[in-house]
DNA sequence: ACCTGAACACCGTTCAAGT
DNA sequence: ACCTGAACACCGTTCAAGT
């Protein structure tokens, strides 16, 4: 990928849209973000995006590879700290995302692409988090299940408003009840 | 309420637009189906659902109470079985509603009435849930942070798609893992 | 009280045309 | 290859007018 100078300028154009619409997703939601606006931010005609992307949701895509890559880079900080930390530092990594989380959700079943993406997005965290309980000591298939568990309390803690301690009680219960004493 | 003839009409009327838009709602989704094709079905003219609901978003609040109340009449069935069988049959109630439920979280932050709705849903369940923790000897405060898991649990699995035995192996693990041995 | 026709301000997206 | 002006088919919603 990016093999000559077209494809240099194709990402560093494609990274400044998504920068761009990135914040506006973020503060204003998805549904409120028009593509208009985001034109208008940039200063081109808002059929302009069509040429670097299919459709919005595309254009979401894009934005979600880029907050992704963000949070890879910060994921060497906290790979050899216990399971509960590491949940808590989904928490605060996802919790600007928060209306983008669910608006992947909602558009799965009308969204081809955002179907592939939020699959693939299951995947790789599954994966992860079922790596770190066997390290723990915790079996094959147990670890798939907590593994699915856990990600639904971390979705669930990111779609519903709680105070800290709630937070707390909650991945203190699941990680000494996942592992083995 | 529906303290006279014209009171009652108007449920008889709003009963009819909500059947209608939540059989729409539950085959294209929220965002799949318009106003228009609502009123279409109807036979009336669009702006005509506007008379009954002030918004989309409270006509969608209208579905969902009905959805509830449908609900509630199968919840006397169940009351008296342990919580592993109540959590499943919740499942099986909501499931035609996925999207829906995924709609209701999308439309948090934009929708006053949603929230309202939303609110006061999770209010009344996470009570019952609490009561039946306690029922089987789980302390207050501790049935408080269960009961709240567990609804994200069952929101997860609304949410993806998962297998039978991947259903079962997290409802059972949940159940003994929360309740006394 | 209940419903309509016509319009409003927007939306995502397409297309032919420009450079 | 990249971008635009103009349009398309729709959207939720409003309003003045009818009965």
């Amino acid at each position: 990928m990016a093999k000559n100078k077209r494809d240099i300028d194709l990402k560093v154009k494609q990274d400044e849209l998504e920068s761009t619409a990135s914040r506006l997703f973020l503060s204003l939601g998805y549904d409120g973000t028009s593509m208009n606006r985001i034109a208008r931010e940039l200063g081109v005609a808002p059929n302009t995006l069509y040429w670097y992307y299919a459709s919005k949701d595309e254009l979401l895509v894009g934005v979600l590879n880029r907050q992704m890559s963000q949070t890879l880079v910060r994921l060497p900080t906290i790979v050899d700290k216990p399971l509960k930390e590491k949940m808590a530092w989904a928490l605060r990594e996802f919790e600007q995302s928060r209306e983008l989380v669910a608006t992947v959700h909602a558009r799965l079943e009308q969204s081809e692409v955002i179907r592939e993406w939020h699959d693939q997005f299951h995947r790789f965290v599954e994966a992860a988090v079922i790596h770190t309980l066997q390290a723990d000591g915790v079996a094959r298939e147990r670890a798939a299940m907590l593994a699915t568990v856990g990600t639904f309390l971390v979705e669930g803690l990111l779609a519903h408003p709680h105070s800290e301690s709630q937070r707390e009680a909650i991945l203190q219960w699941f990680t000494e009840s996942a592992l083995p004493a």
